[in-house]
DNA sequence: TGGCACAATTCCATTCAATGGAATACTTAT
DNA sequence: ATAAGTATTCCATTGAATGGAATTGTGCCA
């Protein structure tokens, strides 16, 4: 018998592990192994005895209080390490943050995970007061919005046709509206070095993928909250997104050198 | 022959999967297969085999230009998850913001990890401008700090013991300055309601316990770069702190109600 | 307080997945 | 071209993880 079958997936146990510190998403309160049972589709014993090491782990914490368990200490130091150890970020930050004041709208970068993008960094406006907060992990799905189909265009075709039909499966119910948006997002990323997208009420967004010596692919965008004419918006804010990407490209380049 | 050595830790794929997602820290540029093993002490082809795994998952990326491994997109949207699902964290925001302006000072809450203390988010001054930073994920040794103190001020005497043996190990240079020093804290804890510690130059610190109908113990800490003396220091902030303890406590019960 | 319903853990035989040393394949630099 | 360093693959062995069922535990409400 050949061995094909479990070649692709060793590890069960930590890719189980790992698929139950998922199962927790902003919001989620305490949970219990019940729960994530349920979630994540694991026999209530193996969850019972993955959380046991999640725990010892310092990945989760138990609440007696509430019966469940949420994330532990490990997780924040881990997103830390992440964030200072990233180049780019340090060095787009402060340029960002220039622009987010001068033009007062939000400007992050994000990377994707799976059929989500997850903001690396996100500087928010709310109403025209200053700058009022810096948000990271913040996650939005990636076939709705301008940061998912920017990054989408930089796929091969083969990684495209892949991603694309995981896509489906989630948006099986208003694929075929969907499917033409996003195609259209690629030649305005062809055409205009970015795309946009409004998937949230009065909030339109343009994204533009940052090119490729960096480990990973990151995408750069502005969005802003406004019930000015759309096209209006886009027309104002698509030459500063090329420009900030180009700014960020260089500053980024100079210090790799 | 009893089965009594492999009891207490199920899962070793799983502990060692996580074990080599701690030996990221921040600065840690990309990681090759071969630091890592050196680090985490595993054996080189375990460890090929975990980071592919963990790499699926999406808790690593892998560079080619670096040659090494870092974290992935999933543990950013992890802390994401985990700060917003903190319902002190998002009554305490507010009012820490609102006294570290007013007192121009840093204010942080932290929770234990291992042996080290873990900022779930620390407001950050800098000389005597508005406020600088939000950082969230840092890491400062749990036996020099007063906010290490504080919390080992909370353990039974059992859990006490044993956490201080750990720490022992790590600073068997100097443990005899640090112990009494430490014991020093209980008593000020007990006394005072907080306690203070110095450990970087010109950097005064003390931190005091948030009570414990919380999930986990949290510490609420205060610090200042100064080169004021340093009882005037603590004797001006102190009072400070415990009235900013009061105030989450109160805030935090009367949302929990 | 008693008893019920739900949740979590433990048990256990079975199986298969993880293991790690050695050999192989790769990559980069000189 | 060669060497040094690194990563991956191979393979027999073992013991670790598994999950259904039974047990224990826990809170809730009458």
């Amino acid at each position: 018998m050949p061995n094909l079958p479990s070649r692709s997936d060793p590890n069960r146990s930590l890719l189980r592990g790992l698929e139950i510190l998922r199962a927790f998403r902003p919001g989620s309160d305490a949970l219990g192994n019940a729960e994530i049972a349920e979630r994540t589709g694991l026999p209530k014993s193996t969850v019972s005895r993955l959380t046991g090491t999640l725990l010892k782990a310092g990945f989760l914490f138990y609440s007696p209080q509430h019966h469940g368990y949420s994330l532990g200490g490990a997780v924040l130091s881990l997103s830390h390490a992440m964030r200072s150890g990233s180049i780019l970020l340090q060095v787009a930050r402060p340029l960002m943050l220039a622009e987010a004041k001068r033009l007062k709208i939000n400007i992050g970068i994000a990377i994707a995970d799976r059929d989500e993008m997850v903001y690396l960094e996100t500087l928010r406006f709310s109403g025209s007061s200053s700058l009022r907060q810096v948000v990271s992990g913040q996650r939005v799905p990636m076939a709705l919005t301008s940061l998912g189909r920017a990054y989408l265009s930089t796929l091969s075709a083969e990684e495209r046709r892949t991603q694309l039909s995981q896509l489906k499966l989630k948006h099986i119910r208003d694929w075929s509206t969907l499917r033409p948006e996003i195609i259209q997002a690629f030649q305005s990323v062809e055409r205009n070095g970015w795309c946009a997208a409004s998937w949230q009420p009065q909030v339109i967004a343009l994204a533009t993928p940052l090119p490729g010596e960096l480990q990973t692919i990151h995408i750069l965008n502005m969005s802003i909250q406004t019930s000015e004419n759309i096209e209006r918006v886009i027309d104002r804010l698509g030459p500063e997104l090329n420009h900030l990407k180009n700014m960020l490209i260089q500053a980024h380049s100079r210090v790799q050198a």
